[in-house]
DNA sequence: GGAATGATGTACT
DNA sequence: GTACATCATTCCG
């Protein structure tokens, strides 16, 4: 397992998007390690992406999205849960990855006892229930991935095919191909399938 | 100051 | 498939 780098970050958000897939999501809190394949992504563009948070430029909640590739931008929403991106590019551009869903790896127990839910399928099956299962908090929000509790590593998997489709729970740019799922996953979140 | 709105999850019919 | 919980942020006046 090797942690990811400033390098891997500093792309546009559709290419991060897609080489985040089959990567693995850790969370070393106080010895305790979490973690999970990534098997569904969303990339959210800058200006001209009306369905990004950073759409109408920088305010006091997307702030980190307009921080350095490789800072996490932790979010609430509907007043009750948190959805974790990686932010991508340079700093001031305002691209981030939704990491939607992950297959999880370590940690199986805490992740079951943070969640109250025994199946691993529901786990990590959607972008607020792996926040859950990870332990991620809203002070996670502007945090390095290069070198805070929160890494992204790549343990070798082989990513074998991708899906791409439209992104899911927006209302703007509803059909712009933004969605990556790794094909055949069982991890996925429930959406529209292709 | 006030109102609308969400990158969702869960329970219920 | 549909209903609804729940509230910070954002935008408008």
């Amino acid at each position: 397992m090797k942690r990811l780098g400033p390098r891997f970050y500093a792309r546009d958000a559709g290419t991060v998007a897609r080489a985040l897939l089959g990567k693995v999501l850790v969370h070393a809190d106080a010895s305790r390690v979490t973690s999970g394949r990534i098997v569904e992504t969303e990339a959210y563009l800058s200006a001209g992406d009306p369905a990004s948070h950073s759409h109408r430029g920088p305010t006091r909640r997307n702030a980190s999205m307009f921080a350095r590739g490789g800072t996490a931008y932790v979010y609430r929403i509907y007043g009750m849960h948190l959805c974790f991106n990686v932010v991508t590019g340079l700093e001031g551009v305002g691209e981030a990855v939704l990491v939607r869903a992950l297959e999880p790896l370590a940690g199986l127990e805490l992740q079951r006892a943070r969640r109250e839910r025994s199946d691993a399928r529901e786990l990590c099956s959607g972008p607020a229930k792996l926040v859950q299962a990870l332990g991620i908090r809203a002070s996670h929000d502007g945090t390095s991935l290069i070198d805070g509790p929160l890494s992204i590593e790549d343990d070798g998997f082989e990513v074998a095919a991708v899906a791409v489709t439209p992104r899911i729970g927006i209302t703007k740019a509803v059909e712009l191909p933004l969605r990556f799922v790794l094909a055949g996953s069982k991890h996925a979140s429930r959406g529209r399938r292709s």
